[in-house]
DNA sequence: TAAAACTTTCAATAACTATTGAAAGTATAG
DNA sequence: CTATACTTTCAATAGTTATTGAAAGTTTTA
């Protein structure tokens, strides 16, 4: 396969995987475009290579700088402002973690520690069932944050060499 | 908090957390409310409590049963059929990964195996930033596919004690 | 077999989300 | 200071995805 046809698979992939998560397409192309790029791009370069416009570039580059996945990067004695990707894909997944913890799992431990707190008659199934189904989630809830909280401070060896000798 | 208040806000909340991991609104709001009730629902009593038609209920909760996390069940003497959600949060959890790792971690896994094999000049800078990103990218997703494999083979009792207790 | 009770489908449409591109804003160079 | 090179915003619009509801399909009952 040649490299032209790798790239516009790759993208396009990204980008679809992307969409499965919650994540616009747009988006995702860019990170894959960044992802593969040797060098750092500009908003011009992201705009020709995926064919979109100004304003849809400037505004998924900077969604990805607020999910703290591409970064400015200057070039002396150029004006325009170039972007490169965080190339370590582990350190990408931590980071995706990082803020899908804060964004999801955070506001939904909230939530459920208030509802666990629903009144209603002792011997009522409908209360009953509700009670019990807030506990479980928000106990699952509270084990996957201790979880992933361990992953995210646990650097890149503790992960390749003893979780995954544990793992198999 | 009252009961009627609670319920609202969980589905509502339920439903917000499956947008933003590519879920239907209602799709992820019928979910919810088959966890807390507690007896078997009818596409009729989903239809009511949730607002929408028969078509959206239906289409819905087909494709809940088409991701495992609900069943149908019949009454002795009705002729409809009920619907009772899996209940145990950790099956739930196991079941959702199985599902998205089927559905998206092993078509990315044979696309980026398709793509290791892009060819170019040796010291092409483009191919070379384009086989590692690819490459690395590989690796990662074959360490976090034997991961879940292991995970999912657990039952929960070692999930519970011994990788919790790794995790504190 | 026919009517009733229920489920499924699907074309039309509504609702939502992403994208454009021109205009406004900002910073740098001369 | 002001012209130029760039970035950001945002209202209009395109594109996508979800929802409706009536019609078609299916199974059960009598």
């Amino acid at each position: 396969m040649q490299l032209e046809e790798g790239k516009e698979k790759f993208i396009q992939a990204w980008g679809t995987l992307g969409s499965s998560w919650g994540i616009n397409r747009t988006m995702a192309q860019v990170h894959a475009l960044l992802l593969i790029s040797p060098e750092a791009l500009s908003t011009e370069d992201v705009m020709q290579e995926l064919n979109v416009s100004r304003g849809n570039a400037n505004m998924n580059l900077r969604a990805l700088i607020d999910w703290g996945l591409i970064s400015k990067e200057l070039k002396p004695g150029e004006r325009r402002e170039f972007f490169v990707a965080e190339k370590d894909m582990w350190k990408v997944a931590k980071q995706v973690i990082r803020e899908r913890r804060k964004r999801e799992l955070e506001p939904m431990l909230r939530i459920l520690e208030e509802l666990r707190q629903v009144e209603g008659a002792k011997g009522d199934k409908e209360t009953e069932a509700f009670t019990e189904a807030i506990t479980n989630l928000h106990e699952l809830s509270l084990k996957a944050d201790k979880t992933l909280n361990t992953m995210l401070r646990a650097d890149e060896h503790w992960f390749l060499s003893s979780f995954m000798k544990l793992m198999r």
